[in-house]
DNA sequence: TTTTCATATGAATGAAATTTAATATGAACT
DNA sequence: AGTTCATATTAAATTTCATTCATATGAAAA
């Protein structure tokens, strides 16, 4: 009985958007990119709370930041978001679907 | 400017799936149904850890449980295995595939 | 170059989730 | 009824995570 290898990396990364305001952050930027301080309107979160959020995306693969001016944009990467049904995140490991 | 109002039930539902254990029992049990000792077989989780993922998998109804005799036998619900492609789990909020 | 704006980082705290250990339940067998 | 097998439940210990607060960085403007 071989003991079934069961995959960490996959949870781990369904762990990154197993919360709220990271799930939010993604909904936001799968319409296009977004600058932090957007996100905070958008999304009614504290400044340092959405940045270690960003983070904790940014970690994952899952958005890319780069700076413009004084500001940073963040965004979906292309092989993260399904252009062609538009509302699908691709994790690698899975893919997950809304609506 | 209105706030947007973001999923938290949507994260909570793919909370549940954030875990290696409790993903490791939806992947086994998406290829038939099995009783508990079968999954600790497989898995490789203690008797009294798997029984806990197991009622956080139930209490959030992406498996199901009948007593057979001494055992009990899990499965995936037909509303949250994807019949047709084998590989997919209805979270209701979205849906997540497989390879 | 000092100030201001936009964002990031680190430490501290508290809450929630995971894990372990011990015990309970429920069905079948003797 | 008492014992055993399979699983569940409870409580306690531990670990992980989100949040807050204070401070730092980096770019532009004054």
């Amino acid at each position: 009985m071989k003991t079934k290898i069961i995959s960490p990396a996959c949870a781990d990364k369904l762990k990154v958007l197993s919360d709220p305001t990271r799930l939010g952050v993604l909904e936001t930027l799968m319409s296009g990119p977004k600058n932090v301080g957007e996100l905070m309107d958008e999304l009614d979160v504290e400044q340092s709370l959405l940045s270690h959020h960003l983070a904790i995306l940014r970690d994952a693969g899952l958005v890319e930041s780069t700076r413009e001016g004084k500001t940073m944009i963040y965004q979906v990467p292309e092989s993260v978001s399904d252009s062609t049904t538009g509302k699908a995140i691709h994790l690698g490991c899975c893919k997950i679907s809304f609506d």
